[in-house]
DNA sequence: ACCATTTCTTGTCATTTGGCAAGTTGTGAT
DNA sequence: ATCACAACTTGCCAAATGACAAGAAATGGT
């Protein structure tokens, strides 16, 4: 697994892994390879860290969980899904960024959506209703996360209980920040929407282009230009 | 059931109700009161037939569905759903428009859907998800339909499995015209907006308020009434 | 290190849309 | 039938945004 993600390059082991609470305490001095090694579930503290925030299980609830998903690397540019086909993995973000994006008819891509760490990706549509995507997701910087299939985070919604609450949460969360992106859409301006992006996740700034920023917020790129122009006399 | 609707007004039994195939045949020259009474399912032809054209099942797992599903109708202005109420139903309306809004921070009413007569109303996240409702839900002609409960639905979802399929596709009618709305919010003139719905229907104009129109489209009021003038000379 | 390509910025000008206010039309209650 | 109020239209002007093109800066491949 090791040999897996420096093949892929950029992607490395980082201090983050040792955070995990319980096993912090135990393991602390266990060379890393070791580790992993032999604990192979442990490196994945991020994301028990991450469902345990939003779901209040046990910690062995939370091994269980964790168990069943998979490292996953991707390079700048790889693919996460792709238009037409049908979504079938559930990912974890620990690192990285990732955008989501469409072409209309006139065939201009849009970005619809920004992913950063310690969130969750996927297409709502496209994942649990099996359907085509209508959106292509892609890693905008080297990324790192864990992933889970449609049909194991199903046994797990079956398995253990508590979980679809997480679940949901996080379609929620999606469904969420769409609805307030399309309200945002109509009613503010887009300096407005500029400032509130560059509030929430100001990181995005450095990996992202500015003509997906631009098509994300609904305006051009020269526009957004002017915009940042402006913005940063003040 | 008669004296109900026609308490609240203005909803009449109409000729839709015996467009029902295999009742047709047999029952035609019934009166309609003897006939509602005697065979109260059958009046639900309307939904019998959305179902069917949505969901290849037997014309007796139709029924069946349709059975669960209860009268309801409502008088211009009458709130399917209100803010913070957690959606507990599920509506088929069979005649009359309603509409989904919500307020933003400053308080400006913004129309996010319109719905007409033989589609499905309701709001997805509150009724599947349990949550509050960001979103109000209101009739604004005089309006009839079917409605089930949650509990019913999901029960229907268990026994007739078909039925699930039916569910997904009112699930992603409802998520695909949502992006397309947004997207073109994006990548199209106002104009362009206005063209599309006049098009797409034509109806709505007799009934919806053109304010109403207007924060749907993303405009002001005032800019619509223009564009309808400009777009009237051609 | 160099070149080719893409990304980003800037200028000029046109177009779209909004804000405000006045006037007109439509609607509902009595 | 009348009045009061809400809905709609229109005119004027300002602000926001886009289209296009040129140039500067950054990036990637060899």
């Amino acid at each position: 697994m090791i040999a897996r993600f420096s093949i892929q390059g950029s992607i490395v082991l980082t201090a983050q892994f040792y955070s995990s609470y319980s096993v912090k305490q135990r393991y602390i001095n266990t060379s890393s390879f070791l580790f992993v090694f032999l604990y192979p579930s442990m490196e994945k503290s991020a994301i028990i860290k991450f469902i345990g925030k939003n779901l209040p299980a046990s910690q062995e609830t939370l091994v269980v969980i964790a168990e069943q998903f998979e490292d996953r690397g991707f390079i700048k540019n790889d693919f996460f899904l792709k238009v037409s086909r049908v979504s079938n993995e559930y990912l974890f973000l620990v690192d990285g960024f990732m955008r989501a994006y469409t072409q209309d008819i006139e065939g201009n891509e849009v970005t619809t959506y920004f992913f950063q760490k310690d969130s969750v990706v996927f297409e709502a549509a496209s994942f649990f209703m099996r359907l085509p995507s209508t959106e292509n997701i892609q890693a905008i910087t080297d990324c790192k996360g864990y992933t889970i299939t449609f049909d194991k985070l199903n046994m797990l919604f079956h398995t253990v209980h508590e979980f679809r609450e997480f679940g949901r949460k996080m379609l929620v969360k999606e469904f969420a920040a769409f609805k307030e992106r399309t309200l945002s859409l109509i009613n503010k301006s887009a300096e407005e929407r500029y400032t509130a992006l560059v509030q929430n996740n100001p990181e995005l700034f450095q990996h992202a282009q500015l003509k997906h920023i631009a098509s994300f917020l609904g305006i051009t790129d020269t526009s957004l230009s002017r915009i940042r122009r402006e913005y940063s006399k003040k």
